[in-house]
DNA sequence: GTCTATAACCTGATAGAC
DNA sequence: GTCTATCAGGTTATAGAC
């Protein structure tokens, strides 16, 4: 993630102690670099080496600590599932009216795709690539959970059209993530732009809650 | 496409001809086999030994035939796109108003994005693998011309909100695919339920254009 | 805990017979 | 046009020194 090769770390090398010896440290230094590599290429197309000098150590050390690349991707994708799934949980949803409910939640998950480019192209490659076999061992229910339970209030009370709350949730996810996913073929649309500038990030947020709202919302709010 | 081996076929095998030699039909097979293996696994990921059993010749035909896998893809990716651009050209757009342009032109993507699974994850490989490389030597405006052509006369004869056209299209196109994408991923929130049966997809469907719908409609409409 | 070296395997691509 | 054989390069994973 530094970019600093541990051989060349020199942080509190206690006295004559071989450079940096930090399991812990190591271990998720690891997971960081393992993080980049397989949102850029999958499980399948992820190279052992590639993480390893990414870390600053060497291939050994990845099986050393994971055993398997397998072993590590799953790793990576547990600590992924559970920090996205953390956002949408730590929000209060129960004090706000579905309407205010809805459009937090997905601010909420609009800025963390944006910061976060690894977890929307983790979650597609294992969808894609992996059919889902490592994403089904955490599944439960995630994101779309909480905003289909959101749907389903704003329905109840009135505040929302008639409308399938899980289908929604769905479709509402992917008019999100859409965007920085497919980003790299889309850019010529608007050429000359950064489409992750903070400008354009801004931008993209904006549309999407509008559309969305104004997707769901009755016709008599 | 068709599983049989080409050793194994007789078809109008002119008297003891070696078998199916057949240069334009070949070609064809094996664009047809390889355009499931890129949907996949990728260009990367992807195995030139796999495109030519399924198409029932040997890898060495793939290279008589396409010279490299790269240039296979190239014309497996220019064969997609043009495909689905000439769905959304086909309609007579002029002839309509912008609301039931925009929800003839969403139907015939989501029934074509239904039946044609492979696309939208070639497009995405495309995007998150290949960094666009590809797509862009074809790029133009595609599909996301047309919507937002659409949307900006809408907004103009005032039957759509005010909204950004590119940013709204590109959301829609999200929305619209998304689920056929990550169905591997999601497909336990529907547990028991076959996601690509014609029941929940047209359930997707109506769903899909209801929140597109009324996520761009003008609210005096 | 970290490194070097290498085993065992797989894959894209080509040569050459038919 | 199609097949069989094979090479050259690259990848995961492990053994063993420090």
């Amino acid at each position: 993630m530094n970019g600093v090769p541990r051989s060349q770390q020199s942080k509190d090398a206690k006295k004559s102690a071989p450079l940096t010896r930090d399991a812990e440290a190591t271990r998720s230094s690891i997971l960081d670099s393992a993080e980049d590599e397989f949102a850029a290429n999958g499980l399948l197309g992820a190279r052992t080496e590639a993480i390893a000098a990414k870390t600053g150590v060497t291939k050994a050390m990845i099986y050393y600590y994971f055993q398997s690349k397998e072993q590590l991707y799953e790793a990576v994708l547990e600590r992924a599932f559970l920090r996205r799934l953390q956002i949408a949980q730590s929000i209060n949803l129960a004090a706000m009216s579905p309407d205010q409910a809805l459009e937090r939640c997905l601010r909420e998950l609009l800025i963390d795709v944006s910061k976060n480019k690894n977890l929307s192209a983790i979650f597609f490659y294992e969808a894609v690539q992996n059919k889902g076999k490592y994403y089904n061992k955490f599944g439960a229910m995630s994101l779309y959970g909480v905003l289909a339970g959101i749907l389903e209030q704003g329905v109840a009370k009135g505040n929302f059209r008639q409308l399938d709350p899980m289908h929604t949730a769905v479709n509402i996810v992917g008019a999100s993530v859409f965007y920085f996913c497919t980003r790299e073929n889309i850019k010529h649309l608007w050429a000359g732009k950064n489409l992750l500038s903070s400008d354009m990030v801004e931008w993209h947020i904006k549309e999407a809650i509008e559309l969305i709202m104004n997707g769901v919302r009755a016709s008599d709010g």
